[in-house]
Parts: structure tokens; sequence; C-alpha cells
DNA sequence: GTCTATATACGGATAGAC
DNA sequence: GTCTATCCGTATATAGAC
């Protein structure tokens, strides 16, 4: 193990680099070559430690996708906090998340569509969110509201939706709200109090 | 021309197995033996007519593109339409849309990531949107409202998330929602009703 | 216009020296 | 462990016959 973060092992800078390019680009778009040279090691290296492109891809997107469902399970499943106060955590985490990791929700998606088995048989098992006690005090707080309707997978994709989607189009969204990527940075640091607040509107009024 | 739909003429059939192919596998994925295959042709008559696979992807790229924003600009610009039946309209138009041509968006959000200049340059200009008559009666509600936050631009990115991001999504979402292929479908039907009216809550309420 | 056959390039993977 | 050199399959693109 080294010591320095700028003095890696081999392996750790080929994953590092890995990591990197296929986020951005996706399996198919990237070249082992490419991930060979932002690690600064030679082609040949790459296959020695991980034996194929495929290898290290798998090994690359359950690292990534561990990230992203890392801490929602124990958010969802708390049972000593409140409804509201699940929201507003959700909000801040994937939020604070995706600040730092834009990219992870697009390749996340991509793999979702291109090799669903992988992912869904990993972590998305059906009571991850339908038998979570979020969903029971979601549902519960609906039917006393009685919503014309209380199907709860609605406002759990409203409040993913509103999380998330901003990220995947943020190239777009930069484009027509005219923004550069730091006002971007600061929009989206406004949404983290915002969400929480419009969804409990949803949830809780007429 | 040919007049039967099914008797299209070779270079029709070609666009429409490119059209299938590259929205679901994306650039790099697609072979382009795959889409004369599909197109009941051969390979090289593909590049008689298209030259390459860049160009065909270009062509393809744009007719998508043009489906996806079209009706969009006049909706957004109509001066007879109230915010109200604004917010209607696209929810309506493109739920519609997306229901049809489940594949379209997440085509598009990986173009954009790839290659931002190519369709940023066409049809997304800034006039198209912080300059429509829609983000100005927004802007004016939000204002009378006395909103702590009266970003239009929230509440754009709020509406076309709810709208999108399921599609894009729907792999997962059938799964933690364990749903059909068919009461995936009902679900985003009943949200063509839904969106606009969390929506008009959150502009015209507290 | 449409095909078969082929040239050419590219990218993943390996052999083998050090 | 790390490199250079190279193999080999695959994919795009073209030449040329019909």
């Amino acid at each position: 193990m080294a010591t320095k973060t700028t003095d890696l092992s081999s392996e750790e800078k080929i994953k590092a680099a890995a990591r990197n390019i296929f986020t951005k680009k996706g399996y198919a778009a990237t070249r082992t070559r490419d991930i060979a040279r932002e690690a600064g090691i030679n082609l040949a290296l790459l296959n020695y430690y991980f034996r194929s492109k495929e290898q290290l891809f798998e090994l690359v997107m359950l690292e990534n996708f561990g990230q992203f469902i890392s801490g929602v399970r124990s958010l969802l499943h708390d049972k000593k906090s409140t409804l509201d106060e699940k929201i507003e955590a959700l909000a801040d985490f994937y939020i604070s998340q995706l600040i730092g990791n834009p990219d992870l929700p697009l390749f996340i998606i991509n793999q979702l569509h291109s090799n669903p088995a992988v992912l869904l048989s990993k972590g998305f098992t059906r009571d991850i969110l339908l038998r979570s006690h979020f969903v029971k005090q979601l549902s519960q707080e609906l039917r006393a509201q009685k919503k014309k309707n209380p199907n709860p997978l609605h406002f759990v994709m409203n409040l993913f939706s509103m999380i998330i989607l901003p990220f995947i189009a943020s190239p777009l969204i930069k484009q027509v709200g005219n923004l550069s990527e730091k006002q971007f940075k600061q929009v989206m640091e406004e949404r983290r109090k915002l969400i929480p607040f419009w969804i409990k509107n949803m949830i809780h009024h007429p």
C-alpha cells in the first residue's frame, strides 16, 4: 500500500482511471488504451491485473453502484425518523453525492438499460423500497390525506426525479438556463432545501 | 416512392432500422451490420446511401431531436394560452410522445453528454426557454406569490424532471415497483393528469 | 441499385523479454 | 510487475461485378 495519494499502486491507478472513463463514456465507447494512458501504465498491465475490459468494467460498475445505494437502505428503513425527516435526509444525501459525482446517475441508468440483470440482481430487490419503513409511513400519510391517487410510487418518483434529472440533463440546463458550471452547482444547492419543501407540500396538502 | 408501408425504399428501410438500433444502443455499441440486417439489405448499400456510420447517425440524431422539440417551441411561445393551460399541454404532449417512444430521452441525453455542440447549436438556443411567453407568465406568477426562491428555472426543471425521469429509469422503476410493462404505462398515464396538478399547486400555493 | 469479395483500421488480448 | 512487440478478431468502408 502506498502512503501518498499521488503515488498509488498501479492496480489502484488503473481502477481510478477506469472509473473515470467508463463513467463518462460508457462501456462501448471506452478504449482500454485510453484507460492505460490515463493511468500512466501500459496496456498489457491492465490485462495482467484485470484479465479483460469486461471484468474491469464489472468491478467499477459494482463499486459505483454500491456508492449509489449506500446509505439509502438504512435511510429508508430507519424506524426512528419521521417521514419528513426521511425526505430531507434523502434529498440532502443524494444532492451531496451528485454534486461530487455528477456522471454517476447517467452511467447507472445506461447500465440498467443495456444489462439490467446484473444490477437488479445485486441491490435492487423489491424490499428495498416497497417494504421499507419509508413507504409505510408515506402510504399511511397519503391515506390520511384522502389523496385521489394514493400510490406511494408516484411520490417516490417525484422525489427522485427532481433530485436526479437536473444532473443528468445538466448540459442542456446550463445552456437553456444560461448558467456557468459554478452557477449550476449553486442552483443545485438551492434545491437541497427546496425539494423537501415541495415534496412535503405535495404529500401533506390538499 | 413506395406505396405500402411494408414496402419502403431501401433508403427508408435503412433509416428506420438505424433509428431503432442507434436509439436503443447508442452510437458506439451499434454495428452497421446489425442495421443492414434489420433493414434486410446489404452492408455495402448502407454506405452507398449514407457514406458512413457517422453520417447516418447524425441524420437519425437530428431527426430524433427534431421530434423531441417539435411542438415545444410553439407551446412555450403561445400568447393565447394561460400558464396553467401551458403546463397541462406540456405534460400531455410529452407523456404521449414518451409512451410511444420511451428510448428517445436517454438517447438525446447521452448525445448531449458525448457531443453537446451539435444539438445545442441546432435548436436549444437561449430564447427557446428564457425568453418564452411561458417563462414570462411563470415569473410573474412566482413574484405575485412572493416565493422565497422565484427562479422560474426550478419549476421548469421540476416539470420536465417528473415527466421524463420515470421513462429514463423505467427498468429500475418496474423492478422496485413490481410493475409489468402494461402496469408501468398505466402509471405513466396517471401522471399525465397528476403532474400538472402538482406543479400548479407548487406555483400557486404557499 | 444491389450484391460479393476484400482492403484497411482499430481495439482487445497475449507472448515473451527484462 | 512492467514493458515492447505482435497477434487476431471484428467492424467500417470500398472495389468491382451484375
